[in-house]
RNA sequence: GCCGAUGUAGCUCAGCUGGCAGAGCAGCUGAUUUGUAAUCAGCAGGUCAUCCGUUCGAAUCGGAUCAUCGGCUCCA
């Protein structure tokens, strides 16, 4: 018997004997791989554990701890539960079940709906079906021959399927009774899923239109260990837990209501905490050298006309008349703020013309997507639109980088960022879309920061740069977002006079940093669990007296606070100091001052931190030089 | 917009097969004067989302509307 060589990962060589299998190669790896092993890589293609490896083969073994791996056993999961359905509902149809970022869905075509206590059934089936340990066998047929067997089943989903199949051979693969047309590969047998979780149902459309069959969706996740999922639930949990809708209204920052759907309302807390964001984001502006506008919420339908928005964003513009005339509330800010630059005549040395707008736009969002301040019909961006030279874009791209970076930092987050290109209802020529988009990336390729790339991603007006941060929990968020345009100054006819004093026309950039002011509250929200750090925080400190008679040293404390514009509250409810205490907890206060005989006497006070407890008797003066430290320093 | 679930006091929720609307927390009042996450007692609080219907009788059953939540991008 003649032996094969296979070449791993690393470049190293490894011997079998001919007519080995993946799982062999693992096995000889180390019995561990052997154990863990999902399925493999070889040459570059897919294979479950039982292909029959080649002399020279290249291969890689899969293990849920790679995204291959947990694909692969997601979507193997996906295929029990489409089994457990059969079992439980012959008369379903199936539809598509593949494995998603996290976890896996499955389609069904059925009559009924699909309830909580069906999802528990269906649990229950499904580890019935792994305790079976079903072997998933991979059968290839032509594609005349999977038809019959699809038509015999009345599978009318995976004959639509078939159709569109190019190649004359496909596989299926099948666990006991079950079969299923699939790419593959799979894990090798049922037995391999050790923990799963069927996590909500949905409609969805076969193929995603809306024009076909509305089809019930089970969502599901699955991981190699127990302990993972139940990591996994508790991520979940505690999204849950930090969720900003809730703690918005526990912490009264803000409020939804029917009377104006998608459209948030700011409670005296909520401003605090917007009105402090908002001035810090104009002190780095001017900083930057930014100036402010501010422009009209209504404009007339010309404008939107010759912006193109009418044209090209009609669906999420809201409109009105004023005096017979036809009129759109803002869902940009851009053409108002060029009606500002065409107010006078631009000389090359105003430029770069930095023009900063938190400017409230109203874009009619489908109702089903609102989703407390995350996804508005009316919000805050934090805009500015850039004029400038052409020669100057490089520049002045690197210049948004960097304050963007500046201001993210200042919260604690990191981010990515991506790059969208030219979308199909884009307006200009590939050209300038070509130069725009260009250099975009050079700014990023200079900055060396990694950028993904989104084809066909852009607005409709230019190119642009997403950046997205990425919250504690490690969710990531769009926020800003750049966007060069050398179309709205076509069109508006801008220009500034260069230096022989002929006309020229500038390129314009878009920018937000925040995104959206309202947004960012609720990712603020999320991030801290409500918990602000001491300058971002609606109310700084929490005076607590012991008894009553400390009442009058608390408004002597208040007084002083208020002298440094530190923002405080005393809690004047006759409780006893462990009550005070965890109603200052639980309103997520940074700091508490806490006071009885022995501070009134020495002019002292207790302080306790949120979260750590008593950190001891201090002056006054001096905790209020500390917080100020703190408050000064945006300390997280 | 579409599919599904949900809607009872400010909040969290109970209320069975139709028969007087309930609790805890929060609020108010009083007692207590408290030492680092809940003192005790009393009071008040409701168009059971809205409308229409079935019924002797509807929070409960049916229909419509509104809102909220989850999903509708992931393609064998």
């Amino acid at each position: 018997m003649t032996d094969i060589k296979v070449i791993l990962l690393d470049g190293s060589k490894i011997e079998l004997s001919k007519g080995a299998t993946l799982f062999d190669a693992a096995c000889k790896i180390s019995p561990r791989l052997g154990k863990e092993a999902i399925a493999g890589i070889v040459n570059g293609a897919k294979k479950d554990l039982d292909y029959v490896l080649e002399d020279d083969d290249h291969i890689e073994i899969l293990t849920f701890s790679s995204s291959d791996g947990k694909e692969i056993y997601h979507h193997s999961t996906s295929h029990i539960m489409a089994q457990a359905v059969k079992e439980l509902f012959p008369e379903a149809k199936l539809a598509i079940g593949p494995a998603i970022k996290d976890g896996f869905y499955y389609d069904f075509d059925i009559e009924r709906s699909f309830t909580p206590e069906d999802m528990v059934i269906i649990e229950q089936k499904m580890k019935e079906i792994i305790e079976r340990d079903l072997p998933f066998k991979k059968i290839e047929v032509n594609k005349e021959e999977a038809k019959k067997i699809f038509k015999d089943k009345e599978e009318k989903y995976k004959l639509e399927l078939l159709e569109d199949i190019q190649d004359e051979k496909v596989t299926l693969y099948q666990q006991g009774d079950f079969m299923d047309l699939c790419r593959g590969p799979h894990v090798p047998s049922t037995g391999k899923i050790k923990a799963f979780k069927l996590l909500s149902v949905a409609g969805a459309y076969w193929r995603g239109n809306e024009k076909n069959k509305m089809l019930q969706r089970i969502y599901g996740i699955s991981f190699d260990k127990k302990s993972e999922l139940e990591n996994y639930l508790r991520l979940v949990e505690e999204a849950k837990r930090r969720d900003h809708r809730k703690l918005g209204r526990d912490l009264e920052l803000f409020s939804m209501h029917d009377e104006g759907v998608g459209f948030p309302f700011f409670h005296p807390k909520g401003m605090v905490l917007r009105n402090i964001l908002e001035n810090y984001w104009r002190e780095e502006h001017q900083k930057s050298g930014y100036t402010e506008v501010k422009t009209p919420i209504i404009l007339n339908k010309s404008l939107w006309m010759k912006s193109g928005h009418w044209d090209h964003y009609k669906e999420n513009m809201y409109f009105t008349k004023i005096d017979e005339e036809d009129y759109a509330i803002k869902p940009m800010n851009c053409p108002g703020g060029i009606l500002i630059y065409k107010c006078s005549l631009h000389s090359y040395r105003e430029l770069p013309l930095r023009m900063a707008e938190l400017g409230l736009v109203h874009r009619h969002e489908l109702s089903g997507v609102l989703h407390g301040l995350f996804r508005v019909r009316c919000f805050t961006q934090d805009d500015a639109h850039i004029f400038m030279t052409p020669d100057q874009i490089g520049e002045e791209i690197k210049g948004v980088i960097d304050l963007t970076d500046r201001l993210y930092k200042t919260f604690g987050f990191s981010y990515h960022v991506e790059l969208s290109t030219k979308p199909e209802n884009a307006m200009g020529s590939d050209e300038i879309w070509e130069k725009a988009t260009k250099s975009l990336e050079e700014a990023l390729i200079e900055k060396e920061i990694k950028y993904i790339v989104n084809e066909g991603e852009g607005a409709f007006y230019g190119p642009k740069i997403d950046f997205h941060l990425k919250d504690c929990i490690g969710r990531s968020w769009q926020c800003g977002t750049i966007q060069l345009d050398f179309i709205m100054p076509e069109k508006f006819d801008l220009f500034y006079i260069n230096k022989t004093g002929d006309k020229e026309r500038p390129v314009m950039l878009h920018r937000t940093i925040l995104g959206s002011i309202e947004r960012f509250i609720g990712i603020l929200i999320e991030n801290y669990a409500g918990a602000f750090p001491v300058w971002l925080s609606p109310v700084q400190v929490k005076l607590l007296p012991i008894a009553d008679r400390h009442i009058d040293y608390g408004k002597n404390i208040m007084k002083e606070l208020k002298k440094h514009s530190i923002r405080a509250e005393l809690d004047e409810i006759n409780e006893k100091i462990g009550a005070k205490v965890r109603k200052a907890e639980l309103e997520k206060v940074p700091y508490m001052l806490i006071f009885g005989d022995k501070e009134t006497e020495e002019d002292l006070v207790s302080v306790r931190k949120r979260g750590e407890g008593d950190l001891g008797k201090i002056k006054l003066t001096r905790f209020i030089e500390d917080i100020l430290k703190e408050i000064k320093e945006k300390t997280l």
